[in-house]
DNA sequence: AACATAATTCGACGACGATCGAAGCAAATC
DNA sequence: GATTTGCTTCGATCGTCGTCGAATTATGTT
């Protein structure tokens, strides 16, 4: 049975800036190593070294040794999945100033960005979109399907799921609301699908250092002929 | 955009054991006073107030006053919902003592309790599975839908789902891993209208000064008849 | 072997915040 | 009006934790 403890503990964790930096920037399932936290956390060295141990020890993250560098990631897709929650709860909390100016990293990161495992930004929210209007899914607030026409079409662009070993007999997905844009964005089997997808053709690409991405010019045509969405 | 600070503020709430014993304390949707929750947190009244007002100062909770009483509540579902994804990772993270004996009231929790606006614990389950079973709804790890024939079904039942004003045409139903039992329980519409179902003829009661339920006599006939569960 | 870099541990400092007593308000009851 | 009860504000105390400098360990490079 879960305690009150045990929740504190794990707001505690989440609940210091410097943490809150290194959680978030792991939320694109990069993984990334101790200097680089620290310097996006904007703290030093030993200070990322003890907030990662203790990340770590309540098994929030996983770490990977490899050479003389130690590469941490969110432990799994749960992790991700709560600060999706309290990310959505925090985008509500204070009405932010309304910023007149957004600088260029921001607009980046509004455009195209991973969540996790997929797509967010306007990139996210256009394909979950262009998949809701040609019927291929459907979304509610909670919940989300793969139609069976879907499912085929989807197949046929070469995006496959593997719905087997689940639960259901019906594939599903998740909407994800995308708190820069406040709209459902497409998350679960079918996001991490889609994303794999383009990252594998080099559709999509990385901008270093962030979590935002680039859509090359192939993934341009990609993105025209699979999803219909032309101002990428 | 969400800066990590807001997510820190967020964590940071949680993240003491007074307000995380106030937080899930409201769980279940009730409103209660401060000086309830004071008692529920071991906290003095002065205490659990600033604690109240905080909360209720990032939107988290609200309150409404009545009299020389002020019940304060969860702000919104979505509320709960991130408090739900905390939980489920705080559950995750102390592979907690294998406790030999539980008191009493743990037994009651595990049993039948409330969930913001659904039935959780092993009733919830039980629930859940008869759903399943009988081809009422379907559930995978992240959704839930309810079927055609589980809608036509629950209708005559007298559990009512208005699905009108929604973005999808279909009903779906969210499926909520079960802190305690380990396994989905029906959150999301369908969760909340069976719970208000059950409430509203009074085939469950709340134990007081818990989140426990008690299944009345009328309440076990109910089960049988509907869910054909027997052993409540 | 010597050196450079990644990462951790240790210790001390400083700040924030949780707590409660005392006092002050507000609303109901006598 | 006086009293009781629910709740809040103020102020002081005390712990905890985040921080970084210095030193240590580990790995890779020259």
């Amino acid at each position: 049975m879960v305690n009150t403890n045990q929740i504190a503990e794990i707001g505690l964790l989440v609940g210091e800036p410097a943490r809150a930096a290194i959680l978030t920037a792991l939320m694109d399932g990069q993984a990334l190593t101790a200097t680089e936290l620290a310097r996006c956390a904007g703290v030093t060295p030993q200070t990322a070294s003890s907030h990662l141990s203790r990340l770590t020890a309540a098994n929030l993250l996983t770490v990977q040794k490899q050479g003389r560098h130690r590469y941490h990631r969110l432990a799994n897709a749960d992790v991700a999945k709560m600060l999706e929650g309290i990310m959505q709860i925090a985008a509500g909390t204070t009405p932010q100033p309304r910023k007149i100016v957004l600088g260029p990293r921001d607009t980046a990161l509004r455009k195209a960005r991973t969540c996790y495992d997929h797509f967010a930004g306007q990139l996210g929210v256009a394909i979950a979109d262009s998949l809701v209007s040609r019927g291929a899914i459907e979304f509610d607030d909670d919940a989300g399907l793969i139609t069976p026409t879907g499912f085929a079409w989807l197949s046929e662009l070469g995006i496959e799921l593997n719905p087997q070993g689940k639960r259901s007999n019906r594939p599903f997905c998740r909407p994800c609301l995308d708190w820069s844009e406040r709209r459902p964005h497409v998350a679960g089997r079918l996001g991490k699908a889609i994303c794999a997808h383009f990252m594998e053709r080099k559709l999509v690409r990385r901008i270093t250092n962030t979590r935002a991405l680039e859509v090359t010019p192939n993934g341009r045509i990609a993105l025209r002929d699979m999803f219909g969405i032309r101002d990428f």
